[in-house]
DNA sequence: CATGAATGAGTATTCATTCAT
DNA sequence: CATGAATGAATACTCATTCAT
């Protein structure tokens, strides 16, 4: 059983510039040449560390990544209330195109970084605490879908979710970078998704 | 630099069934222990046969691998052929709904199977003949959508079977079984994408 | 948990011999450099085969280190066994020397070998078939002992088993070579402490 | 080579405790998880104090357990001169009970730590003090026994202590706890020893 | 002096692949 | 053709020791 709670917390400023430039390291990795490329020599040449400190901080290399994932899906879930936030005292198609823009902040910011960090997640042994963010993302979602009178908003959720994520991913592999157009191609799905169901 | 086609073409029916056992044991392997699960060892002891008889009709693992995806992309490939002649003379809605259900065939045979192998894809480095396949897929859907006078048909097939393939995913790992509730919820977001367009 | 039963049964006759040089080398640099300077790689190099083909026989480390000393302690028992059969019908006195010999008749194969084997013993997670032989080794000398009219004839055994253990042990460290009187001396201690015992 | 000696002679009382703690630290380790768990991070932090103190009193992990293994020696040589002070005037019989008793004066106080030591003694690299203890102690034995009359008192001292330290360890090992009775039987194997030779 | 961050050689183990039988 | 023994580079992780702060 990999330990995979990183293992102390960085008390000087230089244990902290180390920890985050592992973790950068890691991202880059992964982002260039995927999973298999991912070890931990690799990570610490790239971070400029020698592997015995790398150990220091992180008990195993999944330990690195989940805590990499669990980094990306707190932004999410940052990004989505932000979104719900905006979305207030809107229409719904209005609330769903706010949703989906803020579902893809983070890849505005580094798109291949974050589908790299998506796919990571999957090969992963589930963590507690980014299972938790996970949850309560859908449940903001659900939460708001509930306020303009959807039918099983938790269902919705998980299906706009999945919808995003899977468009979004397949236009990253397609080298797309206009995240508004895109933006407004998910909405369109989601909204066509939320609206026939009334019918 | 690891080859990646079959290195000889299996004439004999025995050598025809030791190749599909190799295959079959690798999918098994995939399904129930993942990427990591699956090494040349292991293949060769589920399947019966010796790494020796393995590396026979397989030049590296990858090749295995490879050749699994391509199986299932052409199986896809088929089924979506099947859906389009269907759907074949019927309305855009009802043509979709026929189109979804058909690129679900694979998930309605083997859930986790077809998963676990969409997965694989993506961790292989791109075989020019799968990779042509997934093309002609797309081609196919995206001649249908011009036949109802879809603008950009070919943006369209990709966004419709991202979507499609993220909401699968998704239900299928949280266990989803209904694969026709799933397909007309799918059918929803697809036309809704499509129709929304049209305003 | 490291596994430590052994892997897979050699069927060639090439395989059996690699087994048998791994053991030996494992024995070999225990004598030679103790416990710490006992590493898979040391052991494959000496072996004479590769770290990979090591692997093939024995799960771990320590399965080598098991099996080397169950190897003892079945040599052992069986001069126990030896030693029983031969005391039959003597006297007490006699039985005892006979007894004690039989117990350094490894130590006469080779000193320092047997006791670098009964000191990897000791820092090793007990073998549940080691321990048998243990049992099984104290339980013959105390059916013998018994046979004598010993009070106690189990503790006995263990009280004589480690004073011969002790001593043989203290003269191969200090480079006795002469079993005989190594044997003899031992079995006056035995002896006294049997006997005095009835007073 | 190891440095073994230690570093620095502590003059304050700070330094003294804290080269106290790194002793017992060092001690309790041994005795709850082996040699193998013995490492210098888990010594200083049982200790309460940072890697970098522990190397400012010792140069070396096998320095520690040197003056460890030392204080062992010198506390045996110490119980064994009390032993011999009780034992002048008695007979022979009497002054072995004693010897024994106070031989085992280490393991009434604390047999697994005792046991422990032992053990790791086997393991180190001779110091010239240490063994110039062992001798010391073996020296005391014979002169007690030659005041006897045994012949061979040298080799004799060695065998008895070796039967002591043989029997005591196996009644450890057994989860024993009355040592008055594991001393009684032990003095018998000892007289035995002793008095037989004189026949 | 004390701290604890950093180092990197060393260790056990795996696994894709080859090749003698 | 089939077998499975052998290979060895690669990988995750540890731990004694050093040194800047």
């Amino acid at each position: 059983m990999a330990e995979i709670s990183p293992r102390k917390q960085p008390r000087q400023a230089r244990a902290r510039a180390t920890c985050e430039a592992v973790k950068q390291a890691a991202a880059r990795i992964l982002v260039t040449g995927g999973p298999p490329a991912l070890n931990t020599n690799a990570i610490a040449e790239t971070a400029g560390v020698s592997v015995g400190t790398l150990y220091q901080y992180y008990p195993s290399k999944q330990a690195i990544l989940a805590e990499l994932v669990r980094d990306m899906r707190a932004g999410m879930l940052a990004d989505i209330e932000r979104g719900r936030a905006q979305a207030k005292g809107h229409d719904l198609r209005t609330a769903v195109r706010l949703m989906v823009g803020a579902s893809l902040h983070h890849h505005r910011r580094d798109a291949l970084g974050a589908e790299a960090m998506e796919r990571a997640e999957a090969e992963l042994p589930m963590d507690a605490e980014t299972d938790a963010l996970k949850r309560r993302i859908i449940a903001l979602v659900a939460e708001l879908l509930a306020g303009y009178g959807i039918a099983d908003p938790e269902l919705a959720a998980r299906d706009l979710s999945a919808m995003t994520r899977g468009m979004a991913q397949a236009a990253v592999a397609a080298g797309e970078t206009d995240f508004d157009a895109l933006t407004e191609r998910i909405a369109r799905g989601a909204i066509g998704y939320l609206e026939t169901g009334c019918n």
